[in-house]
DNA sequence: CGAGCACTTGATCTATGTCAACGGTAGTGG
DNA sequence: CCACTACCGTTGACATAGATCAAGTGCTCG
């Protein structure tokens, strides 16, 4: 069944990002998501895609295809991803607790990002985004509107407002501003 | 630590419509929900409760126990509920493979009943209480405002609107009608 | 019988959506 | 090299879904 031999479809691999990682319905095995944010989408009857789920570093991915054979969502990379094969070696029951357990956290987190104000919300995802040292790449406005359920243009302008208040720092490369890489200050 | 007996707080339990199940932070075991939907809630550093998640028949509740010894979330009854101790005899990986895959799906359902026109919202979240014969008990007009983000006086305009569009039909009970025990038109 | 909820309904306000125009950048093909 | 296209992002003007505020009803429970 499997098109490409079982090393090269079972080591770890890495993706862009915008690449498309999976399709919903389509075969294929469970992931753990090591680095990167990953957005996944329901594709309804219409064949219209949409925003069902993130995936941050940590997560399993796909680990329904071993009840169903088949993907349940469309997984897109938001950030510069990494995947590596799950389960890792021995089937470990508690490293599946573990990550139901955060599976429920990460619901939660999800709920939060689109709810309330519109200012609130985006700031919520920018920290998810973020790394440590107050870095953030953010993905396209589009895809934070989606996440968010706000429209790109509402995104653009609570980015330039962050941007004017100086809680985000566009970070510059050749003297020019980039659009979404900034330095987050902590307020 | 426990103040009942080992038996009788690890035996099946009911609770109550609007019933608290157990605070966040507090100690306690985990649960399978058999029959009912309970609310979950994270408190906030400042006591404010806010909504988090759902739980459904089937669904594993506060698994986080096995891991942390407290809950994460707190819980309160939205319909009437019966709770099993879990896990059930024997540790079952494929069990937990299940719930897993279903929690990744709950979030999407969560996420698409925050998203879009209220009244979408509103319709996705009855039918999710619905039984199969097209019988709804729902919570209170607050509760289903937490869950979809908008507030109960819209949540209390849009049900009397598809009252008055025969989606919704309260059941009348010694002549006067519910506001909560509906019967639902597939529409 | 009074207090406290849960619910309904009207009037008004506002945060965000919608529509439209425009600029920058990357890629593509001649 | 220059069109040319396709995105992505920004900004303004205006519209509106839903929030907010307010008043009133009816039920339940002590």
């Amino acid at each position: 069944m499997d098109s490409i031999s079982p090393e090269a479809s079972r080591s770890a691999q890495e993706f862009a990002s915008g690449a498309k990682i999976h399709t919903g319905g389509t075969a294929g095995t469970p992931w753990r998501l090591q680095r990167g944010v990953i957005r996944l989408d329901t594709t309804a009857a219409d064949g219209q895609a949409a925003f069902a789920s993130l995936a941050i570093a940590g997560d399993i991915l796909g680990c329904e295809t071993l009840l169903f054979g088949a993907y349940t969502f469309s997984a897109t990379a938001l950030t510069e991803c990494r995947l590596s094969p799950w389960p890792e070696g021995v089937a470990d029951r508690d490293s599946l607790l573990v990550s139901l357990a955060s599976a429920q956290r990460r619901a939660a987190d999800l709920v939060a990002l689109r709810g309330g104000q519109a200012m609130d919300r985006v700031l919520g995802l920018i920290r998810l985004f973020a790394d440590g040292a107050g870095q953030v790449i953010l993905p396209t406005r589009q895809d934070i509107a989606d996440i968010t359920d706000l429209r790109f243009e509402t995104i653009s302008r609570i980015i330039k407002q962050l941007e004017r208040r100086h809680i985000l720092s566009p970070i510059r490369i050749a003297g020019v501003h980039a659009t979404r890489s900034f330095t987050l200050a902590d307020c």
